[in-house]
DNA sequence: ACCCTAACCAATTTCGAATTGGTGGGGCAA
DNA sequence: TTGCCCCACCAATTCGAAATTGGTTAGGGT
């Protein structure tokens, strides 16, 4: 009588018999359907009752999936950088990177002493703001790989990322190059003298040292010249 | 004299006669080295020099770019989750949660409270681990978000996610609920309780040790100290 | 009307060939 | 010995053709 529930019946016989791990895929439908000696037409019916129960997901080209759909990202870098705002971010600098420069100093290998090494000479050697700016960023991204924690580099690829969205076209008229005794020289090679060390109560200070002077250095009143 | 010299000066000039745009891709270095008239191992010692200035960066099977070595995009949780592994995940939970407990206790409302204490009670209530879990996860995050950081909120879900999906399938034979005195309810408690007394270290150290148990709880073994 | 079959479509995966930066070994000359 | 060139090889990546997959349509049969 109700032969258009047949095919629904044999499908659900099959998932119950076939104990599928979660998230699995079933097999195709040309090979399911004959594999329950359903037409298609028949079991595209079933899977359309199912899919519409949330007991299964269907994706062109890719199959059909047990399971909720897998929902789609929500975390992009512009959508954080609407929400919040210079100090959130800096704030956050100032407690992950000390903590980065902490695992810095117990995982860091030669090869990463050596490219931080290759940023503080570079960062003294540039002719112009911008191109400080460059070492810097890539020495601060040094110190994240050398913690050697695949999901902290992503934490802090992410948190870079949103400072650059939100402080994009902040640039203020700056000299045409760091003065020498720029508090980030300095700071910088504490970091990696630290870490070399093998300090990680002493790099995770320096690195909150340094933060804390370029925040001080971004808050603070110009001088009458 | 400097003939070492010579590969590196033809191929700034190179690179200074065709006006390439930012970022474009150079020639690949068979090829480069035969229009140069120069070895390929000079070519590559040259590019080496252009690489550690960062005018250039390299990528196996990409090729040879100008600028800087884009940022890594895989901010999205499943390419995350493909290169880590639980370890790195707890560990860092461990290093970040701590942290966002003290600055819950910095800023947390009474509104951020009641949502804690809401969660320590429907936690006690609960009849299996899947419900438990579902207030565990509420609990934490209401910690993340007392922290009153946007971006340290985002980090905070990202790694979230990214331990959700790492985990993913894994089977977890245990009892029907939690005991009453499983480590998490008094763990949680203790966090709470030093969140509303403002005592950020008092905070931090209560979540490091309650994350400690948990991780102690995971390894059937426990690892060498 | 209803269903089966077949063919087609667009999205996706799969697989092999080609390409690319990185590396080591043999030959050779200074 | 010390470099340098050349060559082969490796692992990562790209590219493209072919196969696969869910979705759709048209024809024919019951």
């Amino acid at each position: 009588m109700d032969e258009g529930q047949g095919a629904l019946t044999q499908l659900k016989a099959y998932l119950a018999q076939n104990r599928l791990p979660e998230r699995a895929r079933l097999p195709s439908e040309r090979v399911l359907c004959e594999a329950l000696g359903v037409s298609r037409g028949e079991l595209r019916k079933s899977l359309a009752i199912l899919e519409a129960e949330g007991a299964i997901w269907r994706h062109v080209g890719k199959g059909t999936f047990l399971g909720a759909r897998p929902v789609q990202e929500l975390s992009t870098v512009g959508g954080i950088a609407d929400l919040t705002n210079p100090r959130e971010v800096m704030r956050a600098r100032l407690l992950l990177e000390p903590l980065l420069a902490g695992e810095a100093a117990l995982n860091a290998s030669s090869a990463n002493l050596e490219e931080m090494d290759r940023c503080l000479v570079g960062a003294r050697r540039v002719e112009s703001w911008r191109h400080y700016e460059n070492w810097d960023n890539r020495l601060h991204r040094a110190v994240a790989e050398a913690a050697g924690n695949t999901v902290l580099l992503a934490l802090f690829d992410l948190l870079n990322a949103v400072r650059r969205a939100v402080v994009w076209g902040r640039l203020r008229p700056k000299p045409e190059r760091p003065p020498d005794d720029h508090h980030s020289f300095a700071d910088h090679e504490a970091v990696v003298a630290a870490i070399r060390e093998r300090d990680v109560v002493g790099a995770a200070e320096a690195m909150r040292a340094h933060l804390d002077n370029v925040e001080r250095n971004l808050t603070a009143v110009r001088p009458a010249a």
